[in-house]
DNA sequence: CGTTATGTACAGAAAAAACTGTACGTACGA
DNA sequence: TCGTACGTACAGTTTTTTCTGTACATAACG
């Protein structure tokens, strides 16, 4: 038979492959993916170099994208008395990884188009009081309200969806089975 | 004054930028963004050559584009009696647009991994009935196990909290308010 | 049935993103 | 305090993605 070591190697890597192409909807690179596959599957915690040797890339490569996992929170740094390198490991709730990415990348997301939306009203209502108006104009403006207010009322409700997800009410909704093992 | 035409201008562009950087969310580049704002604003359904003039950009890329945007169920194409173009608009239910972006790309997400660790699980515990196994390979067969036994189990989280969005139990848990204007 | 308009496949160009190696600032240990 | 090891900024290179123009297949109209 084939060395089991490689079989073993074999699974690994079919999950890491299948984490790399879709760590995407983390907002993340292929490389990113394949990282947090390998050091998942690492039951220690991992320096720069350990990830460089083991992945075959630049130690350069290894802190860029180390940093973009931490910013996500999928990872987190560790300490070791008598390390003098930095330490990461993978976090080991999954769903929690999932709320924090949420929650992370939707909250910006929200906060950058209501400021965006906010500006564009208070404009729009501005307008709307000149008197050099054509009432063709003044019907483009009302228009353009209504869709912002919309758009504000659904950004709302995203922001409403993030909460429920940050403190763990999802999870009323969609329980964690877990426990009854 | 300036021109309230330029203002209005001004106004929907700073609204179709913010799209345009924060489509990557549902996978798509900035200028399938600034198309899908511009179409926002636009009162009535497009052609691909209303667009490629309106963004100055290739009938291609139009073309293209619209396909992504379409799959990602951002538009719809409409019909018209008379008119041999294509005709597109957007969708105009946002809180229906985050379901299905989310349900799709999640949806796809969640049956590639769950492949991926059946496959390997089946593996894993083959491998382990082998008998030139030594006790330290054993050992990291039992926790690759699992480990793929813990995502296995988020991973059916995670296909029912989209079949929760999917079925619109999510605004049970976090309610549109937009009936009580 | 022929003609013309329309959308897209495809190949190449342009732009963006990812990756590498060097060089440097910082902090730890002797 | 000095020396050394570590992480990262930065510039340049490679790879990937996006965009364009041409050429073609298809379908609508006379």
């Amino acid at each position: 038979m084939t060395d089991a070591y490689e079989k073993l190697e074999k699974s690994r890597k079919r999950i890491t492959e299948s984490i790399a192409q879709n760590i995407h909807l983390y907002g993340l690179p292929p490389s990113a993916g394949r990282q947090f596959g390998m050091m998942f599957f690492e039951n220690r915690p991992l320096t720069l170099d350990d990830m460089s040797a083991e992945l075959g890339m630049s130690k350069t490569s290894m802190s860029t994208s180390i940093r973009s996992l931490s910013e996500a929170k999928l990872v987190d740094r560790v300490w070791e008395r008598g390390v003098r390198k930095d330490l990461y490991e993978v976090k080991d709730d999954w769903y929690q990884i999932f709320v924090d990415m949420f929650t992370v990348k939707w909250r910006r997301a929200v906060s950058l188009h209501t400021a965006a939306i906010r500006k564009s009203l208070a404009e729009l209502k501005e307008l709307k009081k000149a008197d050099d108006i054509t009432d063709e104009l003044l019907a483009l403006i009302e228009t353009d309200i209504e869709k912002l207010l919309y758009i504000r009322e659904y950004y709302d409700w995203l922001d409403r969806l993030i909460d429920a997800f940050e403190d763990q009410k999802i999870f009323d909704l969609v329980p964690r089975l877990e426990d009854e093992a």
